[in-house]
DNA sequence: GGTTAGACTTAGAACTATTCTAAGTCTATA
DNA sequence: TATAGACTTAGAATAGTTCTAAGTCTAACC
């Protein structure tokens, strides 16, 4: 815990994909690698152009589908924001996000706990997938610093 | 309170309209006629759909800026479950979700009150905007009925 | 160390939801 | 009733994502 966002050793990666039962190949290393050297948030493109920063060696289609496989085994974890943005979030503790639609910006809140207490009972014949809690903010408008 | 989610007369929708400073053209009463005759969670395509039922009359460039107008003047909510699928939440009193993402079915949780007592403080100079609770939830595989 | 079936990756086309554009129409005010 | 500006429209454009079909790699077996 906390290693996980230190930058990691190709090694270290492939044993954390074998954990999951992912296999590791070359680029699915590489986009793992990018996603825990964090900071934790970021969208398909962020990805794409981060493991390319070289030369272009992943393309667009498996960065989609290593992030797909990635969610689907709890590797990352998908938070939606606005229409057309996903984030893509290597931070797998129950947490919670600020989001700033303004400046784009996407920021861990440390779970509190708060939300699972009181909430009403589920559905009939549904079970509990998770829990998404988004604190919009925006920029204040001070009346002593006016923009 | 109450009244918004029976069929509402164009004459009130009017009125609605109005006080929000929305000049009620035609089209925009229609809509807002589709979105407060409840049930309260629609897509564009829903609102489009139902608003031409008869015969097409609103074109999708006039349902998506009213959406839009909506929104800003704080009439319906958006709710973002899924990337590429946007609701539109004509109940605007303070509540939270539940979504299906195997049904794509969005239901009113009330509003408990809960989330916003524990946060942290907001970032410096930021301000808040919403909050928006999503629990997802899912068809429960039970073990006595097997799907 | 070779073989090989199936899994993985790729470029580019296709798709979907949404926004833009530019021209025509309506509203509300005088 | 005239008019300026707001509103609506069809269709093109865009952005993000998924699909397709062909080639490449992986790992399990010999």
């Amino acid at each position: 815990m906390g290693m996980k966002f230190q930058m990691m050793q190709p090694a270290q990666i492939t044993e954390l994909l074998r954990r999951r039962q992912i296999t590791p190949t070359s680029q699915r290393v590489k986009i793992a690698g990018t996603l825990f050297a964090g900071p934790a948030h970021f969208c398909a493109e962020d990805v794409y152009a981060r493991v390319n920063e070289d030369d272009a060696e992943v393309s667009k289609a498996t960065v989609y589908n290593t992030l797909g496989l990635f969610v689907a085994k709890g590797l990352v974890r998908q938070v939606f924001v606005e229409p057309g943005k996903v984030f893509y979030d290597s931070n797998t503790q129950p947490h919670h996000h600020f989001y700033d639609s303004g400046t784009g910006e996407l920021t861990d809140i440390d779970a509190v706990g708060v939300a699972l207490h009181e909430l009403p009972p589920l559905p009939a014949d549904t079970e509990l997938d998770g829990v998404d809690v988004i604190v919009r903010i925006r920029q204040r408008q001070s009346k002593d610093r006016p923009a």
